[in-house]
DNA sequence: TGAAATGTTGGGGCG
DNA sequence: ACGCCCCAACATTTC
């Protein structure tokens, strides 16, 4: 009689291109899918909301597809440890596959499962797929880890991604002690903020290929020129997928090689595409190497920075209220529809770090709960990136005007008027910094200053300066005596 | 994957 | 014709 593998399904929410599954499978196995919620285990960064509504769908997903081929996908809750334990005994399975996690509680979740399971003659092994080079694997000629993109991805490149996996699994467990997905109540009810979010996304492995597909077919080749429009539908719109590990980087890597083969023009922009999912590699990387990164400074003088919490501040920005228009919206597209156009999370960042004072640590917190492709290695890495104190990170007076970033970006104020809609009627010469506008202009675009849109929370200019100040500060309290 | 302040240059208006 | 000033336009530096 055939032994039973359980396939652990953790962030990697797919069938194809699954070295787990693949693994699994061998040497005659039926093959127990198990998807785990496990609120313990994580700590501070258990799934935030929007995740949970994404995740929800993605099993929803998950399980159809593993049903089409004839198996079923068991749903379990509670610590992961205890629950594997469990179904390994009532199912008598003999060994647990998984996909690796480089989040600093997941990677000791791991070492743990591999000793307890090991002890009760359960076999526990754990695979790559979920990168596209894993950590270690790329050092700098002194053997460390890069700390700086360009040489990072340059030497990420030198490298072989290896070719995606095939689907194969021949034969599935017909155990069945499955929760059903609606008790874990992953989807918010009042309000259900998210009533039209199936309007802008297909959470789920076909959804995520169709979205590359998409992409690719038609978008990418303006990609270079249009991506930092956040007006325009230029982007790939993949984080989330990739995320919950619908699609895997090897995927994308294979298809953007072979668009580049097919259509050489294209050449520039795939390779900028490309370098994103390179920002994603270089932040697993820092992840894996510096545990510390999602909770504290990477810079370490950073960690006397000072930073004014203000709870009124904070709550201005996560509600669009700044009376910046193009924060404002992108704070509302955020919440309206759990993800932000990349150009405008840097405007917002910079905003609540060097305008309002506010610690990095708050706008990370914030972005976890609300973006479907929250992620912590990304989400931690890219707001030390902003606020100065990361690796590679932004110099800490660079500071984005958002008025210009603004009417750099939205020149005719499209973005800002579909989020902000009770600004739609200014001209565009106003669009970004309503407060300039005269009287007769904010009458006729129906707009009372302070009642129909708020003023300006902070002055630009002085918010720069004080942000530049107390940069200084820091910088004096590192310099080393003479 | 900035922005502002400061410096330089050169054309044109003007006395 | 000349010098002077103004000020874009661009370059450099500073934060």
């Amino acid at each position: 009689m055939s032994e039973t593998a359980i396939l652990w399904f953790r962030q990697d929410l797919r069938l194809n291109d699954l070295p787990a599954l693949q693994a699994a499978s061998r040497d005659d196995r039926k093959v127990l899918p198990l998807y785990i919620l496990d609120d313990e285990t994580p700590g501070d960064w258990s799934m935030g909301g929007a995740s949970r509504w994404w995740l929800h769908h993605s099993l929803c997903s998950l399980a159809a597809d593993i049903e089409a081929l004839g198996g079923q996908l068991i749903l379990r809750r509670g610590d992961a440890k205890k629950i594997l334990q469990e179904v390994c005994e009532a199912s008598g399975a003999t060994s647990v596959f998984c996909s690796r996690r480089y989040e600093p509680w997941a990677s000791e979740q791991e070492l743990l499962l591999h000793e307890t399971l090991g002890d009760h003659g359960i076999e526990f092994k754990r695979y790559g797929g979920t990168l596209l080079h894993e950590p270690g694997s790329v050092l700098t000629l002194g053997g460390g880890p890069f700390k700086v993109f360009t040489p990072f991805w340059r030497a990420c490149q030198k490298q072989e991604v290896a070719p995606p996996l095939p689907m194969q699994c021949d034969s599935w467990s017909n155990w069945s002690k499955s929760d059903e997905l609606a008790s874990w109540n992953l989807l918010p009810t009042s309000p259900d903020w998210a009533e039209y979010w199936l309007d802008h996304w297909t959470p789920g492995e076909n959804g995520a290929q169709e979205r590359l597909h998409g992409f690719l077919d038609e978008t990418v080749s303006s990609y270079a020129d249009q991506r930092d429009l956040p007006a325009v539908d230029a982007t790939s719109r993949l984080s989330a997928h990739l995320h919950h590990g619908e699609i895997s980087p090897r995927q994308i890597w294979a298809m953007c090689e072979q668009k580049k083969l097919e259509l050489p023009h294209t050449a520039t922009a795939v390779n900028k595409f490309q370098a994103e999912i390179g920002w994603r590699e270089f932040s697993y990387h820092l992840l894996h190497f510096f545990p510390a990164i999602p909770h504290s400074a990477f810079k370490e003088n950073f960690a006397e920075f000072p930073w004014q919490p203000d709870e009124e501040r904070l709550r201005r920005w996560q509600r669009g209220e700044t009376g910046y228009p193009i924060v404002d919206a992108g704070m509302r597209e955020l919440w309206a529809t759990g993800i932000m156009h990349n150009r405008v999370r840097m405007v917002v960042a910079s905003f609540l770090c060097k305008h309002l004072l506010q610690h990095w640590r708050k706008g990370e917190e914030w972005f976890w709960d609300t973006l479907v492709d929250a992620d912590l290695a990304s989400n931690g890495c890219s707001w030390q990136w902003v606020a100065g104190s990361g690796a590679d990170a932004a110099p800490y007076f660079r500071i984005f005007n958002p008025v210009t970033q603004g009417e750099k970006f939205d020149k005719q104020g499209e973005y800002v008027r579909r989020w902000v809609p009770e600004l739609a009627k200014l001209p565009n010469k106003y669009v970004h910094k309503p407060w300039e506008a005269p009287e007769d202009a904010l009458a006729q675009a129906e707009i009372k200053l302070g009642t129909d849109y708020p003023e300006p929370i902070v002055d630009h200019r002085e918010a720069r300066q004080a942000a530049l100040d107390a940069y200084q500060q820091i910088r004096l309290s590192n310099a080393t005596p003479t």
